[in-house]
DNA sequence: TCAAAAGTGTTATCCTTACACCCATGT
DNA sequence: ACATGGGTGTAAGGATAACACTTTTGA
């Protein structure tokens, strides 16, 4: 029972993001919780087939699994990017195919945003949960200065890498490596989350990578269990690559669409704009200069009311102008940073 | 013999933009040259078939088919958009399917850029041909000023569409047009060619609505043949929707990748550069910042040797230093607008 | 009274925008 | 000489980045 030729399976994955205590944090499923009942270490984002004959379009199909699978309802929603490469695809188990080893299986992935930074539940639906994004990418996380693991960990196996190569491809590798991870006076660029982990990918760091290459093989190796914690935690399948787009792009739109206030409640501090705004990009910001610019933006407006719940001085409640995105959407928030370095 | 659930077909369809004679031109061809051998007024993008038998990446394959079909080797190339809504797929007839009525098609589209300004073959391949994209979106070139269809044709329309509806979306309606055309102190962002075509098509302004209205209820209509100047020329399937997101997303990274480097050709005069910078984003730029800003970049480097074909004082010849793309691949060109409103 | 978080003021510096103006070539 | 396009100088105004500082609460 081999397929049509030309055609393909469509599994759409969603990169589902939320704040809670402040911290950024993605749905992710435990699949073989789901079909399997093993344990396993790799957890994977919410997703499934697309059904050409009932569903209209990706999105609302994509609607529906994540509030079947977590019990979620999805606010902003977009697409994000299409994976077809061969090798790296989706084995068909992940997705509850019919139809084993059929066919090619394209992963259409999406970026959906959830508001309320409240009483996010921490299991939803069977198996999912909210982690908070530092475990799959604990380098990108600079809130708190330069991660030590960068140094430690990371440079030095890329190096190794780099080294193994023939003297012109090694120069190469690292002219990749210092403009990505910030060396030798290059200024770390928050937004360059998928190219730093395909770095790690084609150097072999990332877990996903060896288990692709046995896989390759024929041998059908086992999602990876064991991991550094310096390389984060893997996932199944691509989606860890696809967490990846998802989070660069988030970190790129903030800055030229107001799409953080799509993470936020009704009202909010200017604080807590300013924490999320971090959460998400992994940068300290100056906050003064954050205030200033927010105000400049008239993106918010304030309410004259005040929340007192925050430790010291009470601070003033805003609102997102919402609409402002039928005249003006293409504005966002600058990101002035603290530290320079 | 009706497709195995859940598969479908995907086509690739690719926007290939180049630059002749300082315009910006896009390749189209005639699908009914190919086949049919009948007169048609609608083109077309390259596009063809993705094979997950054969094709092992989607940009492999897209390769092939532009090659084959235009004669044309691609340079840059990137993912754009996957289209899959119901209603407004591509007729398999357009990418020659061999399973007339059997699934669904999802279009990846893809943008690409050739180099080389100079000896672009006017017609390539079998009935391909190099069209300037003015031709299917006259409202989007303000090189010369607000184009004036789009007051006396375009809004118009636009506020009869608006007045027809009841008062609440009559008025969101009419905060769109405004927002996207410029109207009432509103500037206009040369970004946004994507929500201004979705708009015209919404309100049946874009000759392709009508079409697709009338294949929804079963009529097998014609791709559309008349068509009003001011509306710009329709295009075969939903291939004017990717040219829009193609042209809109090339707007926006000329000012945050250098991209634009990849249509000049291995030297070039500043001059030259601005005109194609202002081909591609239809604005008039500000001569003398725009210059002082290139060369802030530092993206290129002045080579001393003049070219004295220009008409006037010889100009320098500049190249585009190209080994930054390594270190330094997120840096762009600003739009130092000429004439603000 | 002190810690903690909110919020204000001020300054040097850089970038943007807008002017006016000079330079080198062909006809 | 003058038209044409190439190229420079300079100054106002706004945004950014970096300071130090005051205000209002709870413990």
């Amino acid at each position: 029972m081999s397929p049509m030729t030309g055609q393909v399976i469509i599994g759409l994955s969603t990169v589902v993001v939320a704040i809670r205590d402040h911290e950024a944090v993605v749905l992710t499923v435990r699949p073989d919780d789901l079909r399997t009942h093993r344990a396993s270490a790799a957890p994977g984002l919410p997703s499934g087939p697309f059904d050409p004959d009932h569903d209209r379009t990706f999105e609302l199909a994509l609607r529906a699994f994540v509030t079947a699978q977590a019990g979620i309802e999805l606010g902003y929603a977009e697409q994000i990017y299409t994976f077809g490469d061969k090798g790296r695809d989706a084995p068909l188990a992940d997705l509850g195919g019919s139809a084993p080893g059929a066919g090619r299986i394209v992963s259409v992935g999406y970026l959906a945003l959830t508001p309320g930074t409240a009483d996010l539940p921490e299991a939803t639906g069977a198996g999912a949960l909210w982690s908070p994004w530092t475990r799959f990418f604990p380098w990108e996380d600079w809130r708190e200065g330069r991660p030590e693991v960068i140094d430690s960990v990371i440079v030095p196996d890329l190096e190794r890498w780099a080294a193994a190569a023939d003297p012109v491809t090694a120069e190469a590798r690292r002219s990749r490596i210092r403009g990505l991870f910030a060396l030798d006076g290059a200024r770390w660029n928050e937004e360059r989350v998928l190219e730093r982990y395909e770095l790690l990918y084609e150097a072999g760091l990332a877990a996903e990578a060896a288990r692709d290459r046995s896989r390759a093989l024929g041998t059908d190796a086992p999602e990876p269990e064991g991991f550094h914690p310096a390389l984060g935690q893997p996932m199944i399948s691509d989606h860890r690559r696809i967490l990846a787009t998802g989070l660069g792009r988030l970190r790129g739109k903030l800055k030229y669409r107001p799409v953080i206030f799509e993470l936020m409640g009704q009202t909010f501090t200017l604080s807590s704009l300013q924490r999320t705004v971090e959460a998400v990009s992994g940068v300290a910001l100056h906050k003064q200069n954050f205030r200033r610019m927010v105000e400049r933006t008239d993106l918010v407006e304030g309410l004259a009311v005040f929340d007192a719940e925050t430790g010291g001085r009470p601070a003033e409640l805003f609102r997102f102008r919402r609409e402002l995105l039928l005249t003006r959407p293409a504005t966002g928030l600058a990101l002035p940073m603290l530290r320079e370095g």
